[in-house]
DNA sequence: TTGTACGCGTTATCAC
DNA sequence: GTGATAACGCGTACAA
């Protein structure tokens, strides 16, 4: 016979119910809105709970029910050796989602040398987890995959390529970059480049292919020198800002697709001795708070991260709840925050000059 | 008799024992290195677990064990609508370190009306974490006080002001200060402004005890109108900008309590016309990404963030292990990046023309 | 070296 | 309306 092994003074439900003289599975009953227990059973046993402070153990709660309420997030591997401020907020809602539902987030990275649909398999073998959030998707992406075999409730912050059989949510990439084009186009901007990221991730395709297809649609030159893919840190920004610079048909606008980027961007055209916001117009996207702490401030294309954040719990959670329900799948827009480093064109504003523009 | 739940067909120690055709205690004793099972026995039943992927349930073993091992960490209260970049890498790190200890980390965010040690006393209660990190630590600090009777490990990154009985790691936050005054009057500057945060906040605290330190000792001018508390967003930093710019005896350098309140400063300096890195030196603390990417680069004392957080779970992990052993209780020091916002004051560069500074 | 049996804290079922 | 008891899956003291 085992010793018993840490007599914690922690209130269990048995020196609960001995406490009251009535039998463990009363006192449960009671707690948890049995129709069966008379009224002032209930009052009596609440308030004895309330007072001696009891919380029923969730680890044996979950052993008796069989269900883990908690929802897994792996971090993505760092690239760099830097978070994304994107990921943190959508990390924040979703907490505080999670918190309000009484469901908890488990946050794990991946360690090197493994990958993380093996952390992801791990988590739901040992029953850690019972759902994921799924954030900055591919476009072909081997977490959807696995996760849709998995039986387990998720909801992806990004779609993939192949989206119609699972929950997501997602910022309407294309049409925001479209618009953007858009509005430089207004400002009488015909020559825009545009600094894509890695074009496996989605959200970057996408933004892309907004890009082009407004471009075209505008009638705009896009000539070899405008597109640069891959930029997804400072160096690479620097690099391609400096080919610009030297492109025979120099743009009048830059189209970036974060605003990590356009940060970067602007940073190395103001060593460049270029005027941004005058000799070269730059937007970025997600509308991050430091967008307005640099100078100019950023005109960008800003999406709500921590409500993005909070829905995607919603989500997880009422899927989890109601596993027969149709899959969500939303998308949002996008808003243009207009601050200082997008304006006319400088030949545009010459011509102009009489014109009312300060 | 309850009907089974859920026969899940999730490998189980019984299935598996069963597969095997030995007990439930042998298989479990196999594969938990136990010294009395025969090494062959040991090798066929890990070879059966590893090809039928069992992964013994964590809900099960902690009700056995009786231990939970799972770290909490309750995401501070957004003031604004911003997480500190600051405290995602530290939960990168600690997310990292604790995969590699097999540790879960669990999130938590505080819901409008709570605060956090309820939630803290919550997530004790019902045993769903058996440790916590604590952040950003205030001077008095209810959070520390209330773990402290808690009987559970936990380390705070960041002191109280008294701290002498539970683990914390510090940035030596004060030194740090000193040498950042020292720096800016190695460059000849004598009047030098402070930023400060909340004082409540330990941190805010030390680093102006730094400066106020550092002034004094190197007989300094610090006239009223040269310390302001309390900035903790854009906005703040703006008015303490504009007060700044007022003052009869306009200070050459300007020491910020964090990255991001230099930042502000930056954009409110370059937005009154002010030459930053010339007519005004400006100094940061935290050593962000961001600061690299803006112009002029942002001179910072830097502290290794994700390393702070690595260091944090392996100090809590280690602790839970060994709940005799001393507590731990490290200062790390801040290091200085010189950037581009730093430099001797225009004046003192007038005088030393033909000296070698370039 | 291995099998047996109990306990961890809770919930569900059936008997009273 | 309430009590007794069997699961849930695993770890472990003790018997064999």
């Amino acid at each position: 016979m085992p010793r018993v092994r840490k007599q914690n003074e922690t209130m269990s439900i048995a020196r609960l119910a001995k406490h009251l003289g009535l039998s463990e599975g009363t006192v449960s009953r009671a707690l948890n809105n049995y129709p069966d227990i008379a009224a002032k059973t209930v009052a009596r046993v609440r308030k004895a709970a309330d007072e001696l402070g009891y919380r029923p153990s969730t680890t044996a709660r979950r052993l008796a029910r069989g269900v883990v309420e908690t929802i897994g997030f792996v971090l993505p591997a760092r690239d760099g050796h830097q978070i994304d401020p994107f990921l943190a907020e959508i990390l924040d809602g979703l907490a505080t989602e999670l918190a309000l539902s009484d469901w908890d987030l488990l946050v794990s990275a991946v360690p090197d040398g493994h990958d993380e649909v093996e952390v992801m398999d791990r988590l739901i073998r040992s029953a850690k987890v019972g759902g994921f959030v799924v954030a900055r998707t591919k476009r072909h992406d081997p977490r959807i995959d696995f996760l849709r075999t998995s039986h387990i409730p998720f909801v992806a912050q990004g779609r993939t390529e192949n989206c119609e059989d699972y929950a997501w949510l997602d910022i309407d990439n294309e049409k925001a970059f479209v618009d953007a084009v858009n509005y430089l186009v207004g400002l009488g901007h015909r020559k825009i480049a545009f600094l894509g990221g890695d074009p496996e991730l989605n959200y970057a395709w996408q933004r892309r292919a907004g890009y082009l297809a407004a471009v075209s649609a505008n009638g705009c030159d896009l000539p070899s020198g405008y597109l640069h893919d891959g930029i997804t840190n400072e160096l690479a920004a620097r690099d391609a800002i400096s080919e610009i610079l030297k492109h025979p048909d120099r743009p009048t606008a830059l189209l970036c697709v974060t605003d990590a980027v356009a940060i970067g961007a602007m940073h190395a055209l103001a060593h460049a001795g270029i005027d941004v916001g005058s000799e070269m117009s730059v937007i970025g996207f997600d509308g991050l708070p430091m967008g307005e702490a640099i100078h100019p401030g950023l005109t960008t294309m800003s999406q709500a991260s921590y409500q993005i954040g909070r829905e995607v719990g919603r989500i997880v959670v009422s899927q989890a709840n109601e596993p027969a329900s149709e899959f969500s799948q939303i998308l949002w827009e996008a808003s243009l925050t207009v601050r200082g480093s997008a304006n006319p064109p400088v030949t545009k504003l010459a011509e102009n000059a009489k014109g009312g523009i300060s």
